[in-house]
DNA sequence: CCGTAATATCAATAAAGGTTGATGGATAAT
DNA sequence: ATTATCCATCAACCTTTATTGATATTACGG
């Protein structure tokens, strides 16, 4: 059976938290586009450079972005993996008390 | 083709908001057993009674939960139809760019 | 080197969120 | 009717989060 992490309920909070600010989902929604760096982040949201900095941290901190340093230039991307576990845990909240595990009907 | 509401991003932010705090997802596990009153998860967690009273506002005013009041007691139970419209949320943000609706492979 | 561009970080302030204890309204029990 | 129970709301307080402008850091181009 896959490890099945079952990520703490603090990181999950976390990660929520991170989720609860309309300016950040604005930014996932942007790099659904694609790996973007912060200036053209700043430029589509007309908004201060460090205001864009501090929820990149958060949306990092929370794991649900990844950054790539190239040159001067920080890139940030999605973090699929994050996306899954986040599923997973909502997942979670909907599941009726079932007893039998019940794997999923696509794998 | 379902209405597809689209929920606002506001909307969403408030229900991410909801979830961002352990307390609360605390309590949503708790509801997976079932309907609850107030007392009940009071004594669950060992908590002041003002307290939860504020946190099940919280969930309630992002729609998470339902609340039956019955005589003295009310009685709060998850909303599943906000659990799945949270699911749908999440996998917006999943989905990478493409073009064709490809639906589920379940159905 | 020196200047400039891309980011991060910091300090100050403002705004939102959480906890606690007290109060009040409704309903049930005596 | 009085009292007790369940719950919501309020006020006060403290903590966390967000915004802004300034400064620091790193890398690149002359």
């Amino acid at each position: 059976m896959r490890a099945k992490t079952a990520t703490p309920i603090a990181a999950i909070a976390k990660v929520f938290q991170a989720l609860s600010d309309e300016t950040r989902l604005l930014i996932l929604e942007q790099l659904k586009e694609g790996e973007q760096c912060v200036c053209d982040l700043t430029s589509a949201f007309k908004t201060g450079q460090s205001r864009l900095s501090f929820h990149l941290r958060v949306l990092k901190d929370a794991g649900l972005v990844l950054d790539r340093p190239e040159g001067r230039w920080v890139y940030y991307s999605l973090n699929p993996d994050a996306l899954e576990e986040l599923l997973e845990a909502v997942n979670d909240f909907k599941s009726p008390p079932h007893k039998g595990t019940k794997k999923g009907c696509c794998l």
